[in-house]
DNA sequence: AGGGAAACCCGAACGC
DNA sequence: TGCGTTCGGGTTTCCC
């Protein structure tokens, strides 16, 4: 769900200047909200206790406030909120949502940890699977350190790329969603890269050529830019705004003609995920 | 080292 | 209609 698109989309919301999809009305959630840079953090409140990863809540809710948000970065599918003196870390896993609403309005059922900000704004991390995790920390480090590089750095070449896959003896799909390997992709930017990429989720690693590997990392970036560009997808009940699940080339397309040849999208399990792909586009042996 | 399974969760979808 | 069951998805942990 929230995978590098998602989170990189609401970090650009959390930044303000939010806009609407072309030809589309303006929202009603973060969109129309001012945003959160410079603000200054006048308390905190934790609702679901498992939601605060480190340090536990009355810490937490102590050295958190009165530090000013001075900048949002993200970091794979972790969002980085610089405060004054530490690090705030959220990871969304698989229902978590950020949002920015007036402070006066009451608290969603789901709302798992809020900051009141200045200006009579708040900022609630909202997460009804309770998956999602918070961290106050002063050196990020400590809970990014094993990440794989980020995909749409442009310092990572499809030769450094071709290395890491020769140095696996692996299945793609599973490889793929391996954040130490590569960070930011899910099950759908994955499946979708395959496809575009023309290779079988279950290829290991190992076999891949330069010309493959190259194609597989200009993939992964062509679609996490295109759903960057259409501001993420919204699926299951969980609304975000984007609309990049209209334009899914496989994932939960199974039976459904395949954009390329026509072949209904086949569904397997690889390493417990649902897998959608195409039987005559991505074959196993040479592609 | 890699793969499989279970755990964490709960709303939705499905079956009866 | 309403109940019970299954599913799915990101990550960690444990076991083979």
């Amino acid at each position: 769900m929230p995978e590098l698109p998602e989170v990189e989309t609401i970090r650009r919301w959390l930044l303000g200047g939010g806009e609407a999809l072309p030809g589309q009305p303006p929202q009603h959630t973060v969109r129309d909200r001012p945003g959160i840079l410079g603000r200054e953090i006048l308390a905190a409140r934790v609702l679901w206790e498992r939601t605060l990863a480190a340090p536990h809540t009355a810490e937490f809710e102590r050295r958190v406030a009165h530090q000013t948000i001075r900048d949002i970065t993200r970091r794979g599918k972790f969002l980085i909120l610089h405060l004054d003196q530490e690090k705030l870390l959220f990871h969304l896993r698989m229902s978590g949502d950020l949002l920015v609403e007036d402070a006066w309005l009451p608290l969603a059922p789901h709302h798992r940890l809020v900051l009141e900000l200045e200006g009579s704004l708040r900022l609630a991390f909202n997460d009804p699977r309770k998956f999602g995790r918070v961290w106050l920390v002063s050196d990020p480090q400590t809970i990014l350190a094993n990440l794989g590089p980020e995909p749409l750095d442009e310092r990572f070449t499809p030769e450094q790329f071709h290395t890491l896959l020769r140095a696996h003896h692996r299945q793609l799909k599973p490889l793929l969603m391996d954040q130490t390997f590569i960070a930011g992709l899910g099950n759908i930017y994955t499946d979708e890269a395959l496809h575009l990429a023309r290779l079988h989720p279950l290829m290991i690693s190992h076999t891949l050529d330069q010309e493959k590997a190259a194609r597989l990392l200009d993939s992964i970036r062509q679609v996490l830019e295109e759903g960057i560009r259409r501001q993420g997808a919204s699926i299951d009940w969980v609304y975000r705004g984007g609309d990049f699940q209209n334009h899914f080339r496989v994932y939960q397309r199974t039976g459904e003609p395949c954009p390329n040849c026509g072949t209904p999208i086949q569904r397997i399990v690889v390493g417990q995920r649902g897998t959608h792909f195409c039987p005559v586009c991505q074959k196993l042996e040479a592609g």
